[in-house]
DNA sequence: TAAAATTGAATGAATTTGATTGATTTTTTG
DNA sequence: CAAAAAATCAATCAAATTCATTCAATTTTA
């Protein structure tokens, strides 16, 4: 039996069944153990499966990209909440920066206001823009290949060319002390220069942010309003000693 | 048995199923191992199958190649081999300026050199640069909704901060009068701009580009190396008078 | 007829395969 | 919880298959 036949058959058992054991595909294929792990092997190269103890599993990484809104995003649930109340936020005749990240992409299907004009460092965000034909720029710079953003030098220097209504940034972590933070200290400046440009400043942070800080510093809490999904009493009230907090309720 | 009925078997049983061995061909055609190895290497350099050891396969373009690379295009054949020679020119190290749209984008698969940084105003051009480990700039402004490119003040603003070894320019018309063209005055900027910031500048234009123009004047013909599959010898004659051209053969 | 192209056979090189080895991981058992 | 047993694994090897290349014989073409 040739190689792709046998490969097609390997990646149709695992259509069928998500987890096949090795044991399985030797039956299937009537090879050897050898020639199975070989192949597993290649296609698991090639991202078409994943190896596990015992055989293979299905892996559906790829949707991450084509369908942004299914559950490959953590919290998704929570982050639809807060991306909804995010977009209602948006006023007729806007100009509005919209962070990269996948919090901030949420909010692009709930947007009903007019006449708006969207710029932002996020190159999956221009896909899902352009559908509801909002007029969309994109800030120039580097492209940080592991989140579609554009950082650097170029984009912080061409975001300074606008001035805007609102933008809305998505953080990694609030800290009652360290403020907001990102792992990454050039998506940082670019949120903090985006925050400084704009009349109001959004933060949205799903509860699992809160309490949480990383490396980069973005800006001290009073900068920006915080949308979150957090519920507990004496943790939000901690925050609003400090900045404005709008909670959003599923 | 004569070649194009050997051919035609061939890919007819490849029809029937997918994957065939070698040995099964030579019993359907009645001829030598070695005749039929030479039709499967023949007809993969054609692109209609794949060989695979012991055989050979249909070959089953992935969608996304097939949407980016394949009918949507014009002229593929012609862009690709244009694409591939105007690859073989970028150096290691050089710092590229690749522009929007079709022609440029089939550069991409073929660009082997080392330690390389490309600028482009393409969204499109992105995922497969970024696949190819190149590290990628874009250019800042306002996306253009059909041809996804970047354009605007802020475009030419962003591009004005870098400088080029070399750029490759697509256009809509090369003419001996009006020089390259373009219809959107808007990207005839951009194109100009980065003609303007680079050592070297090629422009590529398949042979249905030449002799026409379109609205708006990108720059004359001296100030960029033509490069194109126009075979006519007369009508070379006539542009390598005006400027450097480069005929890619088939 | 001579030159060019096609064909089939022969050669050694390259690839694939299944079995075997000992190492690693998981499960069972005390 | 830990040791033993079982299963699974990666690495290696030799046999078998398949491959590219070459060359002479044949057919086609000019």
């Amino acid at each position: 039996m040739l190689t792709p036949e046998r490969h097609r058959i390997i990646l149709q058992l695992l259509q069928e069944k998500e987890v096949v054991k090795l044991h399985e595909f030797v039956e299937a294929t009537q090879c050897s153990e050898s020639t199975i792990r070989r192949d597993l092997s290649q296609l698991e190269k090639e991202k078409k499966l994943k190896r596990v103890h015992g055989g293979a599993a299905l892996l559906q990484q790829k949707r991450e990209e084509l369908s942004v809104f299914e559950k490959s995003t953590k919290n998704i649930h929570e982050k639809q909440l807060i991306g909804k109340y995010a977009a209602s936020l948006i006023q007729d005749g806007d100009c509005i920066y919209l962070d990269a990240g996948t919090t901030t992409l949420q909010m692009i299907p709930y947007i009903e206001a007019k006449n708006i004009v969207v710029v932002t460092n996020g190159i999956m965000h221009i896909e899902v823009l352009l559908e509801k034909d909002i007029p969309t720029y994109l800030v120039g710079g580097l492209i940080k290949k592991k989140t579609n953003a554009l950082i650097g030098r170029g984009a912080i220097h061409s975001l300074q060319q606008y001035s805007f209504d609102k933008c809305f940034i998505g953080v990694n972590g609030v800290h009652i002390d360290f403020g907001y933070t990102t792992p990454d200290p050039e998506e940082a400046i670019i949120k903090q220069t985006a925050i400084h440009l704009s009349q109001q400043a959004f933060v949205l942070a799903d509860h699992s942010k809160l309490n949480e800080s990383t490396f980069a510093k973005i800006a001290p809490l009073q900068e920006a309003t915080m949308i979150t999904d957090e519920t507990d009493e004496e943790l939000l009230a901690m925050y609003e000693a400090k900045t404005t907090v709008e909670v959003v309720k599923s």
